[in-house]
DNA sequence: CAGTCGCCCTGCGTGC
DNA sequence: TGCACGCAGGGCGACT
């Protein structure tokens, strides 16, 4: 389900709720996720206060003094502060009660996410240790991007779906920012050109941030914090337009497979 | 090392 | 109304 800016969204939407606050209990339902839940996620948190949200990637960070919650949203993962006397719904696996009142709620129906407890320094957890640049970060750039698809022949969407490479970037803003930069989606990586590469960091910057600012793509179930969906979904050009006509030129958009992803693009503005 | 593939899981829309 | 099937916003580990 989410990629960055629905990340972004959720914790920019709860992090005001949650920063200052202390954590009373934690309540684990379903532990078989990803990774199992461990128990020491709820002792050594109880009593803790959250002194910040944070992100890098898709992963959300809930910093205490003593450790951090890591938490991933997986394809239908989401999180939602409701006060804590509202009835948990089918697949609230995970939920943090606050002095506040109010309780953070982990809901994912296909399981695929996670959330983690680490004493250390989360960036260096091997989930995240090794993970690429913020795509909205100015080392972002050409020169980076450029360098490393050099020696890369994969397409140029699974390319940048790589968190390795660059974090954030899903199935969605892949097919869009392509799109943006005129690049067709199974063009190998090392056969762009260094110009047609800055138009693709440029694309991947602008249609995250543009998203951010929409709070984020609802297809069906995508809902900030306080349950509100987001409304880049007005915005897609390519994604899930297969058989529309281009915006640009009136071309048909084309639907492939690539990896077991979808992928959309038109096949006559891109190249 | 780079790249491809299967798989983890539930829910929903479609077509019979 | 029910069932089978394909597909879904992600990412890991096993394999070539």
């Amino acid at each position: 389900m989410p990629e960055l800016p629905e990340v972004e969204t959720t914790r920019a939407g709860i992090e005001p709720h949650l920063r200052g606050q202390c954590v009373t209990e934690v309540r684990v339902y379903q532990r078989q996720l990803r990774q199992p839940v461990t128990m020491g996620l709820a002792t050594a948190l109880k009593n803790k206060e959250i002194c910040s949200v944070e992100r890098r990637g898709k992963y959300l960070l809930l910093k205490s003094a003593s450790g951090t919650v890591i938490i991933h949203l997986g394809m239908s993962g989401s999180l939602r502060l409701v006060d804590k006397e509202v009835a948990l719904e089918k697949h609230d696996h995970v939920e943090f009660l606050m002095a506040s009142g109010q309780s953070l709620r982990y809901r994912d129906p296909r399981r695929f996410g996670l959330v983690l407890w680490t004493a250390k320094d989360p960036l260096q957890h091997p989930l995240l240790a090794k993970l690429g640049l913020e795509p909205l970060d100015d080392e972002f750039d050409v020169d980076y991007l450029y360098k490393i698809a050099q020696q890369r022949r994969v397409a140029i969407k699974s390319f940048i779906m790589n968190g390795q490479i660059v974090v954030g970037v899903g199935n969605i803003y892949a097919s869009e920012a392509l799109f943006r930069a005129g690049i067709h989606p199974t063009r190998a990586a090392k056969r762009i050109s260094r110009a047609r590469c800055e138009r693709l960091v440029g694309a991947i910057k602008s249609v995250l941030a543009e998203a951010i600012k929409q709070g984020g793509t609802t297809l069906r179930d995508f809902y900030n914090g306080a349950g509100e969906p987001g409304y880049f979904k007005q915005r897609l050009q390519v994604y899930g337009r297969g058989g529309e006509a281009c915006v640009r030129c009136g071309s048909a958009i084309r639907q492939i497979v690539q990896g077991q992803r979808s992928t959309w693009y038109c096949g006559r503005c891109q190249r």
